[in-house]
DNA sequence: ATAGACTGATATATCGTTATACCTTGCGTC
DNA sequence: GACGCAAGGTATAACGATATATCAGTCTAT
């Protein structure tokens, strides 16, 4: 076969020198049209591609992002993923994936990996228990940031979500149709993101005069929803409404009050967090707070891009709000 | 502050030269315990971290894979990358995802892009349509590649699944179940798989001496099964039983009969295809033919790291297979 | 006592690019 | 016809690492 397809080569196959076809390749410099078209003829004939590595190692551009995020198996982190992917690739970007599963110092090993690999960029949910040292790292090899949901460190970038505002806004509505007995089902560890919600809950049961809440934790999937709306239904009774940590849970829930006979909507109101896609389609149908994850990791992505263009530029923080979309599993409480 | 963390940096600060930090970094050489020592303090103390783009320039080491895949939100392939990235990581190596939207131009633009970053091995879901130029670009540049679920070359190592035989498998239990009017539902477009799939559903047919299948389209989704079970309802009531191209499908399937006072199982038998996450936890739960995604994304990497082990291999390919997982929505037919 | 082997380190070239400075030509100007 | 200037290229160094060869000492063997 002929040769690697470098630029070297690519010269030597037209006859001019290496600087000649770089300023080819990226249209720069002053170039006669016979001349590029020479080399444009060989480059093809080579299949060559820039090497870009070696371009970034001299020039400093640099198009690598990467993303670590606490669980790639997950369809919410799946479409988040999903809308960083296809901002950044119209932007020639690449994105590279880690799961560090909320471990700290697993999260400091790919974190490191991300630099090794020179990453020019960082999107980041931060592991619970993050340790300094991965923020002295960060910031020694000054690799821009944008921390998501969690939001560690204010001087650093961030995307969030409203949880403090839309958790309110959803018992607010459950106590408008006129329960007086709200709870709060979801969650185990005590997350930045569940302390907000569960803050706004308890928020807005004190703006509606509806004293103390009952939170209940359980893991964010429809066996653990399933789970504790049963348990919740033994213990509490009185409970004629619930606010969920996430859908999953909402949706086990339902299920629940479904194979006990009863109906989600009519004998306890519902309402999950995230809207993912089978909340729509679900019998009765979640209403829930929507938060458009695709979206979000535009968003994301687009945080970044914006810190790389203008590294001056002030400390970014924005929090997208959650759209309460009511469906069929919220009604006014049942008569006692 | 000090200076950027470069082996000439280290090296000026523990007073040795740049090849004895090399050396000392990767454990290579003989270097005295000592001055390994002085080393090290200096590298910590710059919180140096290798620039393997650099080493792999001249190394010719690559520890940066690409997976292409054809649609990134979907929790199936979520579970996929989730396990091929798990698997990766064990062994340093960082995974970059792009979504080709089965588009081929743009699958070609984004296969360049990592050979441009230097991608030293691919995963790939090729597109349906991709054109001969993305396979002669691959093999220019000599890029080890291992394709999923849809076998594209032969002489391309291949991870797939047994789709004829597990869809085959899925007929003859339900023709063993009694059922004599069986449909294929789901699957748009005619890809490899859905192809092999109807194939192992017409030669199950064949073998249970049921004449004649069939066949009808949709979409991948809970809706749009939904609405294909409807119009497969009022055309052609004589079939009681429906092997699906996907679980979405299925559990679409599943909600229209409810939705009409039927029972899944019972007045029409469904078998799904993948076991996703909520197949277990449906009401009723779903029997479909389960591949564990997050282990075919592990297989699938493990492939590719035994191809970068050893190029002189012989081609591998393999296909799992699917188990039937009975749950309950499969019984014998309804009495006439 | 001296060749040979081993130890612990270094000098130098190289990977594939890009940035910078420099070098030819040709041409118009005074 | 010497000068300035623009056009069109090239020479060279650098990016941050690794591979290869080499070198100064020390140790061993004969």
């Amino acid at each position: 076969m002929a040769d690697k397809p470098t630029l070297a080569n690519v010269a030597k196959a037209a006859g001019v020198s290496i600087p000649t076809v770089s300023q080819v390749m990226r249209g720069t410099g002053r170039i006669s049209k016979q001349t590029r078209d020479k080399v444009l003829k060989a480059a093809e004939a080579l299949n060559y591609v820039p090497d870009s590595r070696a371009a970034a190692m001299r020039s400093g551009e640099n198009r690598e992002i990467g993303f670590a995020i606490n669980q790639l198996r997950n369809p919410f982190n799946a479409e988040v993923i999903g809308g960083a992917v296809d901002l950044l690739e119209t932007e020639g970007y690449l994105l590279s994936v880690v799961d560090t599963r909320d471990e700290g110092d697993r999260q400091h090993r790919l974190l490191e990996a991300f630099i090794r690999h020179g990453r020019g960029g960082l999107l980041w949910v931060p592991a619970m228990d993050t340790p300094d040292a991965t923020f002295s790292m960060l910031s020694r090899h000054s690799i821009p940031t944008v921390t998501f949901l969690r939001h560690a460190r204010s001087e650093i970038d961030h995307v969030g979500i409203r949880n403090a505002e839309a958790t309110a806004r959803a018992t607010g509505y459950l106590a408008g149709l006129g329960h007086r007995r709200i709870a709060y089902l979801g969650g185990s560890e005590m997350t930045p993101v569940r302390e907000a919600r569960i803050a706004g809950y308890h928020r807005a049961l004190t703006d509606h005069g509806l004293g103390a809440g009952l939170v209940l934790g359980c893991a964010d999937d429809k066996q653990a929803g399933l789970d504790a709306e049963n348990t919740l239904r033994r213990d509490h009774p009185d409970v004629s409404a619930v606010v969920c940590n996430g859908d999953m849970v909402a949706l086990g829930a339902c299920l629940a009050l479904q194979r006990n006979g009863m109906v989600p909507g009519r004998d306890l109101s519902v309402i999950g967090f995230d809207d993912v896609a089978d909340a729509a389609v679900a019998t009765p149908p979640l209403t829930t707070m929507a938060v458009a994850p695709y979206h979000l990791g535009r968003k994301l992505a687009r945080t970044l891009l914006d810190r790389l263009a203008d590294p001056t530029m002030p400390v970014a923080v924005s929090e997208v709000s959650a759209d309460l979309v009511v469906r069929g599993t919220t009604g006014p409480p049942p008569a006692q």
